[in-house]
DNA sequence: ACAAGTAGCTACTATATCGTAGCTTCAACA
DNA sequence: TGTTGAAGCTACGATATAGTAGCTACTTGT
């Protein structure tokens, strides 16, 4: 879809090979190889197949990236979302507009395909196992931010641990995303939400 | 380990071809797929794999199951763990109980890394998903159980839904497994269980 | 307009895997 | 004891992939 302009189809014989710059054959490859790790998993993605879907020669390829870890990782690395820190005034506020964002992005965007590939892949190799959890702290970091916020405004305890408050909200999101595979709709996250917030917070949050 | 009696070094020569039963055959190579599932991910399961380390021949291997798949399905049936169900007269000592169990075999056994491959192949594969949703339910059957008794007992209301329940707790205990990378001790399990209860019974539980 | 860099092509080796065929040899059972 | 079912062996052919080499021809920067 993105870019796929050049047909394989004239080997040598048409009027147009289309040659493409330096940087649109690096991102035609990542966007490929991404594409086809949200597709067909991580052992989907070979260079073969990257080549073909991109368009983008195989040696070319080994001339960025020398092994499929690299290209695999750089992929990765562009394509991993951002969640955006709301600002809502209240602990509450913010918390449901961040569920509901992250909720969002876990029924509709392809990271969301992308991810059983990661975390398999993280389950028996240290490497990958580190790189996860780093990226993945660094996605979930809009919850530091807003319980911090919280914290400045007098509405949390001191002994609270944000990491509890995380997993107390995403982990429910997660499980019926990839576990259960149940509905994943507007009451359940704000339902969660509530409850995580029944405990520490105990009247208004 | 289990049953690799048979070594293939001596090709028509020793004195030991060692022939086994048709049952024993069978349990060795469903051994050797769990087994292969659980270091090497989907991918890593192959006829020729599972053959060289059960010591059965992979022709005989195609005897019983034609396709990697049917083999896949066996032996992730054989290996499927069952939560037993606890009794100890209250919701919260239930719910308790049930808790450390699951995050016992998150952390120890097979299953909790076998586990993210069969869920990476369920987002691309229409049966996997299916069959991997059924498989989840009946291993969170437990959660039902325990719910239905508090009931009965008059501890939990009757605008009360099971699976919210279930992915209050489950989801954080799952969520610090294999997403957070964080540990999972006694003191968090017990918290997440609290924060759950704290929703609907508020007093006892 | 010219030179250098580089995308793209064909072709190759080596390996892993799938799936099948035909044969040999063991073990259980009548 | 003899028949028969089944495990195990070797050996195919076909396909997919990793990774490299050498060449052609286009693009970019001067």
């Amino acid at each position: 879809m993105s870019a796929k302009s050049r047909s394989v189809g004239a080997p040598a014989k048409g009027p147009e090979p289309l040659r493409r710059s330096k940087e649109a054959v690096k991102a035609a490859s990542l966007a490929a190889a991404y594409e086809l790790l949200t597709e067909a998993g991580l052992s989907g993605v070979s260079f073969d197949e990257v080549s073909r879907r991109s368009g983008v020669a195989k040696t070319t390829i080994y001339r960025y990236w020398p092994t499929r870890s690299a290209l695999l990782f750089d992929a990765v690395m562009q394509f991993a979302p951002r969640l955006q820190t709301p600002n809502t005034g209240s602990l509450r506020g913010d918390l449901t507009a961040l569920a509901l964002g992250l909720a969002q992005r876990l029924q509709t965007g392809r990271w969301s395909s992308a991810m059983p590939s990661i975390i398999d892949a993280a389950e028996r190799d240290k490497e990958v196992a580190e790189f996860q959890s780093r990226t993945h702290a660094g996605m979930m970091s809009g919850f530091s931010a807003i319980a911090a916020r919280a914290q400045a405004r007098g509405e949390l305890g001191a002994n609270f641990d944000v990491s509890e408050l995380t997993a107390a909200i995403a982990g429910p999101l997660f499980y019926r995303r990839w576990f259960s595979r149940q509905e994943l709709d507007d009451a359940f996250v704000r339902g969660v939400v509530e409850r995580a917030l029944g405990w520490d917070s105990s009247g208004h949050g």
